[in-house]
DNA sequence: AGTGCGGCCTGTCCGC
DNA sequence: TGCGGACAGGCCGCAC
């Protein structure tokens, strides 16, 4: 489910009312997610207190005196501030229950994300080690994605979607970014010229903060920390559109598999 | 080293 | 209405 921009939103909707907070008790009902949710983990992070809410890629970070609490929410996964006594649903895995008679509260049908407890700087971690620069960080432009992309044969849209390229852009927004800049998403990656590689880049900042400051796209059920609904959708102008004419050429959306990922594009715009 | 695929899970939707 | 199969926003880890 989530893409950068609904980790982004979720970031920004629970900081408010976590940061401060010291978790009382660590709740959980579902260990088996993405990697298994450890007692040592339930423990360390107890009678911590959260002092910053911060993303790295798609992964939120909850800093703590002792210790950042990594989580991210795979396909499925959301958070929100519940009152800590309110009834867990089917899917409520985790309850960081908080000293203010509230809980954050993990839910993931899917149980692809996963939460870890790392000491340290979490940068370090090995997950987030080898993350590419952050899209809507300076470090990230057509220069980058240039250099990197030489003698690169992967399609385009594989590419920018590999985290070590940078971080944080999925499905969705690869599909956007590519319309917007008029870049067919089959092109070799080290086959794009500089100019055409900083069209990218610009239209990947402007789609990720489009869709942060919209809230975040809606698709099936994503809901922000209180539960409403992100308003991003009606803005699409491939992704989901098979079929449907283009906002710019009136000719019809196509659908094609690439790297067993569904991807959307114009013929009419996207060489 | 770069590329492409399988697999982890549940829920939903579509065609028969 | 029921059933099987395909598909879904992510990403690690493996084989080539």
């Amino acid at each position: 489910m989530p893409e950068l921009p609904e980790v982004e939103t979720t970031r920004r909707g629970i900081a408010p009312h976590v940061v401060g907070r010291t978790v009382t008790r660590v709740i959980v009902r579902q260990p088996q997610l993405r990697w298994p949710v450890t007692a040592a983990l339930a423990q360390q992070t107890t009678g911590e207190r959260i002092e910053s809410v911060d993303r790295r890629g798609k992964y939120i970070l909850l800093g703590t005196h002792s210790g950042t609490l990594i989580l991210h929410l795979g396909m499925s996964g959301s958070l929100r501030i519940v009152p800590a006594d309110s009834t867990a649903m089917k899917h409520d895995h985790v309850d960081i229950v908080l000293n203010d008679q509230h809980s954050l509260r993990f839910r993931d049908p899917r149980r692809f994300g996963a939460l870890l407890w790392t000491r340290g700087n979490p940068r370090h971690h090995p997950l987030l080690a080898s993350l590419g620069p952050e899209p809507l960080d300076s470090d990230f432009s057509g220069a980058w994605l240039h250099r990197q992309s030489r003698h690169r044969s992967a399609p385009i849209k594989s590419f920018v979607m590999d985290s070590r390229v940078v971080a944080g852009v999925g499905n969705i927004y690869a599909n956007e970014a590519l319309f917007l800049a008029g870049i067919h998403p089959k092109r070799a990656a080290g086959r794009l010229s500089e100019q055409r590689c900083r069209k990218l880049a610009d239209s990947i900042r402007w789609v990720l903060s489009e869709a942060i400051e919209h809230g975040g796209t809606t698709l099936r059920d994503f809901v922000n920390e209180t539960g409403s609904p992100g308003y991003f959708q009606q803005m699409l102008h491939v992704y989901g559109r098979t079929g449907k004419s283009c906002h710019q050429c009136q000719r019809g959306i196509r659908l094609i598999r690439l790297g067993q990922r569904s991807t959307f594009y114009c013929p009419g715009c996207q060489h």
